[in-house]
RNA sequence: GCGAAAGUGGCGGAAUUGGUAGACGCGCUGGGUUUAGGUCCCAGUGGGGUAAUCCCCCGUGCGAGUUCGAGUCUCGCCUUUCGCACCA
């Protein structure tokens, strides 16, 4: 063998055979048990950063662990190829979106080839391929259908100099990223699909997953926002259209002192056309960015409008105030507002004098409504009739009034608002509809999809090229033949993503969406990507399988069993970016130290679900172990080929030696099978190695023990390290090769003890430790503990009130 | 603002079910190999006390609490990160 380490040698080799041999090349064989293991899929933004090497490494290493686990692996890989960065770029370099993430993925494939994943590359596509988007254009006609498509206006930001819409993250400061120009909200139609249909069922569902976080569950529940309460009219004064809110609250109903209403509210127009103080107001509010974190944190500002609501009970006039901070997605663009109740209205009612009136009275200390709100549920006060009942009753008597009044209903509603699908821009998949001026919405027929994206265009300030081009919308009514126009809105990219993962069971299928393979490979096993798509993504897919499975694709009701959410690669503290100028190139470490020294570095640095820490000098001691190894391997077959192990025949030393190789073993593989830990596996193997390094014996019985220590730490790392345990499976005497080799079984023989060590505290201070047997039972281990020297020193003078035992790890002498 | 997490040596992190705080790696210090530097090898390394490798005290963001025992559980606070629907 060679004398030194070389990575670029070995990890040729080893990425040669396993092309020679199709080593991940997934085939759907009938019972065996499969393990689909999948990354989320990346964007084609020109090089792979540090956060794809991360999660590609997690996965790689996961689906290599399985695929000795004796399952029948597939780990796909391809491009979520539309979005907003291909325009950018055809803009500053005029080149063509589609050249552009072309060529993107060209480099982007080559340098996940170089980092050795094993992907079955003929599985792979791009989004941005018609093959592909065909069918989501197709799954649209068939949702449009059913009714879970329609059409509806909605905000966007708006530029209005350079005339185009903006994303929320072009919006900077509320200004456009380009013009500098103060955003607006413009309504817009635009189709939506019904995801608050399946509300419940995306709710529900959470708590039968147990193989997703709580956390990201947690955050699901509460992006959903289900909640009962009351929808209730108000009746407005002089007008016959009642102002309908919804409130969890209806107990607080004697405390409301005014209304809120949404800038862009009918009644708020109404109101602002005679009054041009008001109409001022609701066009500055109009020039904010529709971004909920932006409205969140503005100041709360408001106007009153004139306009008087009667309250239902006590028929009081409540004045109507449009504030800033209704939103007119949310619920009816209307609130009921009670100050003494809720933070966001007591801090409305401060600022504008309006007043504060207390009728909750909280359980224990009585909160003081001249300091805040007072938000928990208690007993009824200053609230007529309903004086003296609790919270919960006085829901139940209000509800059942107003309905039987007809003025009221109980209502569920949801956070969660519909997914709207359009979006202004060039670069996504068409939008499947024609719009003709007799028949309406029409879908296109089946027979006419996909609806092409035209490629060669150039892109210019002010909008999609596809409004400019009469030949893509130009077209004939499907139903009528009368002269109409295509949509040229495209699809929020969200569309895309939220079913490549059971396109990869059947990346070829040309004639249908999905076929048969697609329940033998799905739902996916273990889907492992960033945090940041704790929400959105991971929820639209789980929708996205729904409606799938409605429309008989699949048979299952979710598309990932388990899921694990990695976190961010920082540098120097902070996430890698090139503003700030801490950017780590992976290209340059794979040259340099080979992808093998990266793989490890990135598993050894954190547990998969934390930040990581990047630093150079750890990856040079991450290159020195494999140098390390390299040599330890070679030393040993330099010997030439070792002798048989026979357990029974070793000293005392050379079973230590074999216990500690199956303690790591065993370690090991729970750290990588079950808690995803790597770190800590490859610590264990870090610490092994270290061990049989020292361990100088030499014999027959020494020589086995090493051999088979060596061949399993290479088996323990062959996941994380893949090309140098390739190489030196071989340089160990083996003819197979290692990536086709089972995970090794534990040797529960060669793990058992005839002592253990015990701490022993006194008070729960340690102060001694005792070796005993490994079989004493704890009158044994008491005694032994008492008779201690350092145990009797802290006990002198004391009573011993109790010992506690926790076999095979403490002893606690409570001494008083 | 709302929702969700995280805070442990000089640094990344370990401590899996409430049971030895600091595994493993980096860095640093000392020694060896080398013409030199680098590489490589050996030893030490939370803070303090001590002649001492014995032993003792302190120590897991801050403040309380539960427990024989708390980095871990509970409550309050501080800081940082992620998400907030058109970035992906």
């Amino acid at each position: 063998m060679e004398e030194q380490y070389q990575p670029e040698v070995v990890e040729a080799e080893a990425q040669q055979y396993w092309e020679r041999h199709e080593s991940f090349r997934a085939v759907e064989r009938p019972g065996a048990e499969t393990y689909y293991c999948l990354c989320m899929f990346p964007y084609p933004s020109g090089k792979l950063h540090m956060g794809h090497v991360r999660n590609y490494t997690i996965g790689d290493v996961v689906a290599r662990y399985q695929r000795m686990q004796g399952r029948n692996v597939l780990q796909p890989m391809g491009w979520d190829a539309f979005g907003l960065p291909a325009e950018n770029a055809a803009m500053q370099n005029r080149v063509p979106p589609a050249q552009w993430t072309r060529e993107n993925i060209e480099h982007m494939r080559g340098q996940l080839r170089r980092l050795g994943f094993g992907y079955d590359w003929s599985r792979e596509f791009a989004t941005c391929d018609p093959s592909y988007y065909h069918w989501e254009q197709w799954l649209f006609t068939r949702l449009y259908e059913k009714g879970l498509a329609y059409k509806k206006t909605a905000t966007v930001n708006w530029d209005p100099v350079d005339q185009t819409v903006l994303a929320n993250e072009q919006v900077i400061d509320g200004r456009g990223w380009r013009s500098g120009a103060p955003v607006e909200r413009r309504a817009i139609p635009q189709w939506f699909l019904r995801i608050t249909d399946y509300a419940d069922e995306l709710l529900d569902a959470l708590d039968a997953m147990p193989g997703w976080p709580d956390q990201v569950r947690t955050m699901q529940r509460n992006w959903i926002g289900r909640s009962e309460g009351l929808e209730l009219a108000f009746e407005v004064i002089g007008h016959d259209e009642p102002l309908h809110v919804f409130t969890t609250r209806p107990d607080t109903l004697y405390g409301v002192t005014y209304m809120g209403l949404a800038a862009e509210h009918p009644l708020a127009a109404e109101a602002a056309a005679g009054n041009p103080e008001l109409a001022a107001f609701v066009e500055e509010c109009r020039h904010t960015t529709v971004s909920e974190a932006d409205v969140a944190t503005m100041d709360k500002r408001g106007m009153d409008t004139g306009l008087r609501a009667r309250h239902p009970l006590t028929g009081e006039a409540l004045p109507i105030y449009v504030a800033n901070f209704v939103l007119m997605e949310y619920g009816s663009g209307a609130v009921m507002a009670v100050p003494a109740h809720d933070q966001r209205d007591w801090e409305f009612a401060r600022a504008y004098e309006l007043p504060i009136r207390q009728v909750i009275e909280p359980e224990g200390e009585g909160g003081d409504v001249g300091e805040g709100a007072v938000t928990a549920r208690g007993t009824l006060v200053n609230s007529g009739d309903y004086t003296g009942l609790s919270s919960d009753d006085a829901f139940e008597r209000l509800a059942a009034h107003f309905e039987a009044g007809g003025r009221g209903r109980r209502r569920v509603n949801y956070r969660l608002r519909d997914w709207g699908v359009s979006r202004q821009r060039y670069w996504g998949a068409p939008i499947p509809m024609i719009n003709c001026p007799d028949c309406g919405d029409v879908p296109v027929p089946d027979e006419d999809l996909p609806v092409v994206l035209p490629e060669e265009v150039t892109i210019e300030a002010g909008g999609s090229p596809l409004k400019r081009m009469p030949e893509f919308y130009r077209t004939a009514c499907p139903r009528c033949g009368a002269e109409a126009e295509r949509e040229t809105d495209t699809f929020d990219t969200f569309m895309e993503s939220s079913w490549y993962y059971a396109r990869f069971a059947c990346a070829d299928s040309d004639t249908a969406m999905l076929d048969e393979r697609a329940d033998y490979w799905t739902p996916v096993n273990q889907y492992i990507g960033g945090i940041e798509h704790a929400i959105l993504h991971l929820l639209y897919a789980r929708f996205y399988h729904k409606l799938m499975r409605d429309e008989g694709l699949v048979n299952s009701d979710e598309p990932f069993t388990n899921l694990l959410t990695q976190g961010m690669v920082l540098k120097d503290g902070a996430k890698m970016s090139k503003s700030k100028g801490n950017t780590v190139d992976p290209q340059a470490l794979v040259d340099r130290f080979g992808a093998d020294t990266v793989r490890l570095f990135t598993m050894f640095a954190a547990p998969p679900e934390q930040s990581l820490e990047w630093s150079d000098s750890g990856v040079e001691g991450a290159s020195r172990f494999l140098r390390r190894l390299w040599n330890l391997v070679a030393a040993h077959a330099a010997e030439g080929p070792a002798p048989a192990l026979d357990p029974q025949a070793l000293d005392d030393d050379e079973r230590a030696m074999r216990r500690k190789v199956h303690e790591t073993l065993r370690k090991a593989g729970d750290d990588m099978g079950r808690r995803f830990t790597f770190n800590t596996a490859i610590a264990a193997v870090m610490e092994l190695t270290n061990d049989v390094g020292r361990f100088q014996a030499d014999g027959d019985g020494a020589r086995a023990v090493r051999q088979e220590a060596l061949e399993i730490t290479l088996l323990i790392l062959a996941p994380i390290v893949p090309h140098i345990t390739h190489r030196l499976w071989q340089v160990l005497g083996h003819e197979d090769a290692i990536v086709d080799r089972p995970w090794p079984a534990v040797d529960e023989a060669a793990l058992t003890r005839e002592t253990v060590e015990l701490v022993v505290q006194v008070n729960g201070k340690l102060r001694s430790r005792i070796d005993v047997a490994a079989d004493a039972d704890n009158d044994t281990i008491e005694s032994a503990a008492l008779a201690d020297e350092n145990v009797q020193r802290f006990t002198e003078g004391k009573t011993v009130r109790k010992v506690i035992v926790v076999p095979g790890r403490l002893v606690n002498v409570v001494a008083k």
